[in-house]
DNA sequence: ATGAAAGCGCTAACAG
DNA sequence: CTGTTAGCGCTTTCAT
């Protein structure tokens, strides 16, 4: 193993010159700073990241922690958080909860604390209580909303608006019976009460009532529900001629569902996601979808980590993340 | 931060004594470790990883590098590796290449060397050869098979055996004119030629010539390539009565096919898969399959890396998982 | 602009 | 069975 100080040795100058170089500090001069990283070269010196990180007090290695990593949304929002921070210096290390609460839990306090500098968490399970009472002093910021603003710091997607932008431009083109599906009265999950109060919003502006009938619920975001619940929808003979769906995976199961019932998309049902996935580009029809700006939100929580690794202790801050509306094939 | 000697100090023994404890050393008397543990309990004491890590010239991290995780065999196998690695002591880095060549080589050569005390690679792009010159003293174990047998650690199934039986299978069901679906000529991919080799045998073995068209080939493993594959084969109107199909993904887009050409599975078209994933436990039917044991897997490659890092040199080995065909619905 | 040196917290060789 | 202590390689204060 080459160290600094075989550097230094190879380049006739002192350890404290060679770390110099090495993390870029000012007041070296050039040709000195030359000589230093030719001998870097030469000997093929890699700093030890341990060492750095007992003398720094960090361990460069930071948590991204999500329900499941196998969902096109997160698995996405993951590779982006990956490389973002990895321009920034760290490491991201990725778990998986499978929305288990103990597990949320397990990972929240104790075990990996010792292990990173700070936590990206987009909570399942736990609440928001419980979120906020955590004692550990290693940062953390979560992703998505949670009822009631716990004081701690997260980045989030105005999902209200979003929502009734979809449903707006449904209404704009024409559709007079819009359905929402992916309402979770049972999960308490308030990211899609906020998208249902969206949809309602929408409605209303146009001087319609929502109607229950119109709102189908789901247990999952998964593509099978997405196609069950809109079975359903059909099922009833009284079909809708839109529906804004909470997710891409729900929408793509629900064009299946269409689809499967001899309908056409989106000549007889226009339909809208949430997410922008990869699949949602290759559908047949491609997928009109809220696309929230997964960078930004990755950029967003690196942010508040860096900050408050820095000794930022201002009160817990809410971060908006921008969103538009990708309009295709489906409506 | 709570440290080894003020656990010491607190517990009125040296810090080696703590040490000790801490790392379940023998020869520690049970009374003085039920007051060291007391201490550190009391104290809320947590090992400084840096501090640890530099002194044993280890960093306690693994990657593992895959093409995509978001492959619900991936995921699962990640999934699976960084459960059993972490009661090994080990944090599993999931690395994602995109199959890009340029990626895996960037992880496998420098970049993260210095991170992680060793590599378990699943490679897509690179080559054997490219693979076995690699010059880092990392320890890096492969996953799947390799053309030449390249001078590196590697952890494979029996593709050939594994596709025989699967093939077999359904011969002793009475099929007589089965499908291969998932060559890759292009891709050059032995696995995918393994398991090609193995349908092949298995019709030799049945008196059975193997016939081009009967081989339809992919550019992907993914589900939309086992519907368009398959949609060929039944185009013809010369159609089989049962399909292999490479990959559970496949198989799941061949059925998809298959009933929206008015077929039924498995009555007109039997069906078996590769890799024993989680939806084709519950696609309608369910899905035949080999399931390769993936923990096993996982647990092997493990193996390798600890031998490795313990000093072994012997020749590059090549470890068997067990694999076995869990017979469902679909044949 | 560069050098000397302390010390981050821990493990393990050495001593007893 | 337990104590003492020398570093692991690096960053950074203090000095020049």
């Amino acid at each position: 193993m080459v160290r600094l100080r075989d550097v230094a040795a190879h380049a006739g100058v002192s350890i404290r010159t060679v770390s110099n170089v090495v993390n870029d500090f000012q007041y070296v001069a050039p040709s000195t700073r030359a000589r230093v990283q030719a001998s870097i070269d030469a000997l093929g010196y890699r700093p030890n990241v341990a060492a750095r990180n007992l003398r720094r007090g960090r361990t460069g290695l930071l948590a991204l922690v999500v329900p499941e990593i196998d969902s096109p949304y997160f698995s996405d929002l993951a590779a982006r958080t990956v490389r973002i921070a990895e321009d920034d210096g760290w490491t991201v290390l990725i778990d998986q909860t499978d929305g288990d609460a103990g597990r949320e839990r397990r990972l929240l306090h104790g075990e990996r604390s010792q292990l990173v500098d700070g936590v990206i968490f987009s909570p399942w399970s736990m609440s928001a209580e419980e979120l906020a009472s955590r004692q550990d002093a290693t940062p953390i910021v979560l992703l998505g909303e949670h009822a009631g603003a716990p004081p701690v710091d997260h980045v989030v997607i105005d999902n209200v608006g979003a929502a009734q932008e979809a449903v707006e431009h449904l209404l704009a083109g024409g559709r007079a019976d819009i359905a929402a599906l992916g309402v979770q009265p049972a999960l308490g999950n308030e990211t899609a009460h906020q998208r249902q109060l969206g949809y309602r919003r929408a409605l209303s502006v146009a001087g319609q009532a929502w109607r229950a009938d119109r709102e189908a619920p789901v247990t999952s975001l998964h593509r099978a529900e997405g196609h069950r619940a809109m079975s359903e929808l059909l099922a009833t003979g009284d079909r809708p001629d839109a529906v804004f769906c909470f997710s891409d995976q729900l929408a793509l199961g629900a064009l299946r569902a269409v689809v499967d019932a001899g309908l056409r998309v989106p000549e007889d049902i226009a339909l809208v996601g949430f997410d922008d996935i990869e699949d949602g580009r290759y559908s047949i029809p491609t997928l009109t979808t809220i696309a929230p700006d997964k960078d930004r939100i990755a950029e967003l929580a690196l942010q508040v980590l860096r900050d408050r690794l820095a000794g930022d202790d201002s009160p817990a801050r809410v971060l908006t993340a921008p969103h538009r509306l990708v309009i295709r094939g489906s409506s």
